[in-house]
Formats: C-alpha cells, structure tokens, sequence
DNA sequence: ATCACAACTGGGAGCGCTCCCAACGTACTC
DNA sequence: GAGTACGTTGGGAGCGCTCCCAGTTGTGAT
C-alpha cells in the first residue's frame, strides 16, 4: 500500500491533494532543508543569493504552492478576517451600502493578501453558531457590518480575544475599534440645504431608535434645525426602519400631524422613496410642495423621479479603512480603540 | 510581511489565543482517549452512551471549541467553499442578482456548516492570483459567478481537480457543472407579451455577445417574435454591455434606425431604465408610445416611473442550487457535470 | 471452560508547515 | 594562533486534529 497516496477523509472521500507538491519536496529537489526553503517563501533576509535562486527554480519546477491549512495550524495565524452582516437578506439587496463596503474589504484584503470569510447572519440562534465558528480559530479578526446596539457579538469577540472593528459604532462612547461616516454632520447637511431653500416646516424620517445611526442622523437633523434658528417639533419626527415600507408610514403619519410640511429629511433613502411615493399619493408635489432628501447616496436615489438628493456615505472607502484598522489590531493590539469617522457628501439632485 | 509572528512551535505555551482547550485536554480531562474525544466530537456511533456523556461534560466544562485548522490539515477536508464573482464593483453594487445569489449561497452554506470565502476579481491579474490561492487547499469547492465566455478559471479548477459549480454557462454545451435560470424562456415571455399587447414593432437590447446569458435572451426574442408570425429585423437588434449607461446608447441606435418602433425588450433592468431614459428624452411616452420590458427584476425595476415590467429570475434559489450542486460534487465527483435551469417569472408592471 | 465475534477504546503516526536552536562556515580581531 | 562575531543552514519539535490499527472487554455459542 502506497502511504505517500494515502488520504484521509471519513467515508472515502479522498484529500484531494492529487499529487501536490510539498515543502519537504521542494527542499529534496533543490538539495536543502525544509527551514530553508521556508525561508525563501516567506521572504526571509536569512537566505544566501544562491540557495534562493536554486529554491525558487524548484518551486517552479514543482508548481509548488505553499498549503495554507498547514500554515495556519503551524504558524497560529490563519490570514484570514471575518466579514460578519447580520441583517435581513432583504436589506442586503436593497441597499448598496453592503455591496460597497463588501467591495472595499475585498480590495483592500487582496491587497494584503488575506482572505475574506463571509457570514450572513440573518438570525440570532445562526449568530449564537457564529461564536464558536469564530473562536473555532479559523480568523485572524472580525469586521461587523451594521450593528445594532443590543448586539453581543462584539463583545463576545473582545472576550475571545479576537481582533474586531466595526462600521458605525453602537453607542457614542463605542469601545470596540470603529470606522464610522460622519452621520451627524451629513445629516446637518442635508437640513441645512432645505432650510437654504427657505423650507420652514421640515420633518424627519429618523431610523431605528435603537440604532447609533439612527440617533446620529436625527441629532444632525436638530443641530441643523437649531442652527437656522428654527425650534425642534417632536410632531414632525417620525421613525421608520431603513425599508421603504417603514418610510411610507412614517410619511403618512408625519402627512397627518403636519399637512402643511413643506420638506422631509429622511435618514436613508429607502425611507425616501417609501415618503415620495405617500406624498404622491397624498397629491404633494416634489419637489414644488415638498423638498425631500435621502440618505445614503443608493441607487435608488438616482431612479426615483424626481432623483434624490442623498448623502453620500463613503462605504467603500469605510471597507477598506476597517481592514486597515483591523490588520492594525491583529498585528499589535493598541491600548485605546482607535476610530475613524469619514466626512459625508451632499449629493443634490431634483428632489429637493 | 509577517515577521513579528506570534509565537508557535516550541515550548507549547503562549500561543495565540491563551487557552483555548484542544482535544488532548478533554481527553485527559473526560478520562479517555484522544480518538474517543474525537469520536463523540464527529458523532461516531461507536461510542457507549456513558463515555459520550462523560466527554460532553468535559467539552461543556472546558468549553472545547475543535480547531477548524488542525482538523482541516488533519483530514484534507476544509468545509469551505469559495465563491468568486470576476466582476467590477459597479455592477456588484447595481445588481441585486448578486447580492440574492450571495444570500442564498450562504444561507445554503450555513444549512451545511460550511464556511463562505468570497473572492471578488476585477481585473485578470487578481484573477491570475487567484488560481494559486485556491490550489493553496484552502477550499473544498469553488462557485463562479457571471462567467464570460472565455473565462478560462472553470478549465483551471479542473485541472487540479477542484470541484467547481458555475452560475449561468459558458456556452449552449457547458461542460462545467451549472446553474442557470431560463433566460431564452424568460425573453420568449417577455416578448410574447408585448406581442400580446398589440406592439408590432419590438426591439431588442442585448446583452454582450461573448456572454451565453445575452445570447439566451437574444434567442427567446427571435423565438417569441416567430411564434408571433412576426419577421425577426436585425434592425431592431442593438448591443449592450448590462450597463444603464450602455442600455442608453442602445436606445439611440433603436431609435435612429427604427422611429416607429413601439416596444423594446432589454436584457436587463438597467439597460431598460437606460433606455428609458432615451426614450424620455426622445419625447416618447411609456408605455402609450412605447412598451419597455427589463430583465432581472432588480430594485432598479420597482423604482423607475413607470415602474419596469420584468423577468424575474430566481437567484437567491440559484444560489442555493449551486451550494447543493457543489456539495454533491465534493461528496463524490459525478460522472456527467451535472446541471439546473430553473423558471424565470413575468412581473408585469406599468411600463408594458 | 473455550472460542469467535462484536462493540468499544487508546494512542501511534502522520497532515504540511513554522519556529527555534545548534552547528557550521567565513571573516575578522587580538 | 585562538577567539569572537556573524551570516547561513539543517532538522527536531511541535501546532491540534483525524485515521487506523491493535488491543480490551463483553457476549453468546460451543
């Protein structure tokens, strides 16, 4: 029986290692030992010119390709982080945000040459599973999309002592490393512009009261209001969850306490479209009745008609900032849980 | 890159993450052997209930977690699966497809206890990275989304045997293991209903011609034009890459060669809201002067006015057809690459 | 009592790699 | 010449697990 072919795997499913070359292999074939050749796929400085060249010429020889699973096991380090979004699937479609911080992650872990190990949890009982996935050793560090601020995971994580970063933080006085956009200020923003344009009556779609963003995003709404000298009326917040659904009651309800509104900032632009469409259905005409303005700068925006005006989040610049922090943090765990917070853009289009 | 490694190798203490329990200690701990331990771990039946008791008492009292890494080393087996989508961002953000098929890809995953490892490449370099990436045994199966026709990763996974199941084919003769929706089936709806509708007139946008996809639909247009006793006019055929952008051009060229036209079937929603776009701008009216009709059924669909009509296609359902495909093949490889096409759906909306 | 056979169980032998250390030059110094 | 320093190098000792093979025990048949 041939030992060298012999493969594990219960049930007979073979290892499908057909005949790949190993280190140990390569070392033979270029007359060296296994640390050596080690050294020279790693890049050490500890390798003479020529035992590197004659190493290298084996490796190409071999089509050698360093096993990553036996790394990781030898080394403790697995190079690879876990992307963790822990919403609806619906969301996750609809908007865009996802896709782009996605998108920046991938870019910027490519870059490092780290994997990127995708975890929808839609439930909490598939989030309870994701602890002991997580501590399962199979990632380096954690990044956690959209988190709510009842979430354990994080610090679950802290207490695993893995390596985590969030986009948008849970609290104010969030303990655990963040990337976060300016919500506050963008929101500021957008208010600031429909006051410029001598709206007088501007209501509020705010998000979840649960969530940072949410509260972030209805605090600029205040500090806009209050900047431009006009007083905070509680009857023209309404809250809505971040689906177009949720935005469309809102607007009804805001619609019954304040027929006479004359602009809605709602804080995505989901919520947006859900409002333009109940103000059409209330017979307002937008912009001409009511100035409306987004959040999030989607592509939903720029299909509604009129096109929204939105705030741009930098999603995909956010995904690649969190990698950093989060490469950062695995390399060397810093004292205080560093932050970033990205400036927003007001993107004005025909709504508003 | 990785100099300031964490410990590892000798001494047994210090490593990276403090004490998490391994085996051997739950062995010692339950009074057994390591085998047993492992036995009850991977549900063996060839344990006595007592001794399966005892060691699920020393997991519960250690809080043993299996290292997915040295399990993975140990049996050849990774239960990972990557999935790969060769794609630039735009059209990741764009198109829900891929977000339905993600969510069901990982839903299907997570049913499984199998892990997701996304690869996002945009450019053939990173493509070409990739294939030593996946060869690095970190993967038990790859998925492959939107593949071109000369895509050559499909032929590479095969060479080193790699399991690999693709999201729409190739060519009409796909050798690869797939899934597909119906999309000459689902264009011959579409267009069958315009013909319903009394439209004499019907153009076409296409998708790229090196993409099977766009000629599927092409094919169920001729079809449904046939079956509809109407001449197929080459005319009436413009080319577009998917894009909005591109969809717009396409419109032009309709329009410039056909002014009478009074219908246009698009492969996909945004070259439909491109073209409706152009259409608008051209002073035609929709649907009155001309019936529009998208593919895909994207949020872009529901959020243009009118809203489009369009082809459904079942991609989060896809996406769990390829997990269960691909699992299969990994189980044991199938003599015949197997396959799926699953029916699309017309949604009828107010732009038809 | 003996034997055959099954149901269990312990632990050796790796999986392919990284780490580390002792051991080897070679090039200087004193 | 011995002594010191340093740049290299080979290979032992694991990483935590699975696999598999010999036990070991218990049971029923002879």
């Amino acid at each position: 029986m041939d030992q060298v072919r012999r493969v594990g795997g219960k049930g007979g499913v073979g290892r499908r290692r057909g005949g790949r070359p190993t280190l140990e292999e390569v070392a033979a074939r270029a007359g060296v030992g296994r640390g050596t050749v080690s050294r020279v796929v790693n890049g050490s400085q500890q390798v003479s010119p020529e035992t590197k060249a004659a190493v290298e010429q084996a490796i190409a020889e071999l089509g050698y390709v360093p096993d990553r699973t036996a790394r990781a096991l030898a080394a403790g380090l697995t190079d690879a982080v876990a992307l963790v979004i822990p919403e609806p699937e619906e969301r996750l479609f609809s908007e865009p945000y996802f896709a782009a911080i996605i998108s920046g992650v991938s870019t910027e872990l490519a870059a490092a040459d780290k994997q990127l190990l995708l975890t929808l949890n839609r439930d909490a009982q598939e989030r309870r599973r994701l602890g002991a996935y997580l501590s399962g050793h199979r990632v380096d560090g954690v990044l956690l999309v959209s988190v709510h601020e009842d979430e354990p995971l994080p610090d679950l994580l802290r207490q695993i002592e893995l390596p985590a970063v969030l986009s948008g933080r849970r609290t104010a006085g969030e303990a655990v490393p963040y990337v976060d956009s300016d919500n506050v200020a963008g929101a500021r923003e957008a208010v600031a512009h429909l006051a410029g344009r001598g709206r007088r009556s501007i209501a509020t779609i705010a998000g979840p009261r649960d969530m940072y963003v949410g509260q972030a995003r209805l605090a600029g709404y205040r500090e806009a209001l209050s900047s431009a000298g006009m007083r905070a009326r509680e009857d023209l917040v309404a809250y809505g969850d971040f689906t177009e659904a949720g935005g469309r009651a809102a607007a009804r309800e805001l619609l019954a306490r304040e027929p006479d509104l004359d602009a809605v900032f709602a804080a995505s632009d989901l919520m947006a479209a859900g409002a333009l469409r109940e103000l059409r259905a209330a017979g307002r005409r937008v912009p001409e009745d009511v100035a409306l303005v987004g959040f999030d700068d989607s592509a939903v925006a720029r299909h509604t008609d009129p096109a929204l005006t939105s705030v741009r989040q930098p999603a995909m610049e956010m995904g690649r900032a969190m990698v950093r922090l989060l490469l950062a943090e695995i390399a060397e765990r810093s004292a205080e849980p560093p932050h970033l917070v990205l400036p927003t853009e007001l993107v004005v289009r025909a709504s508003s």
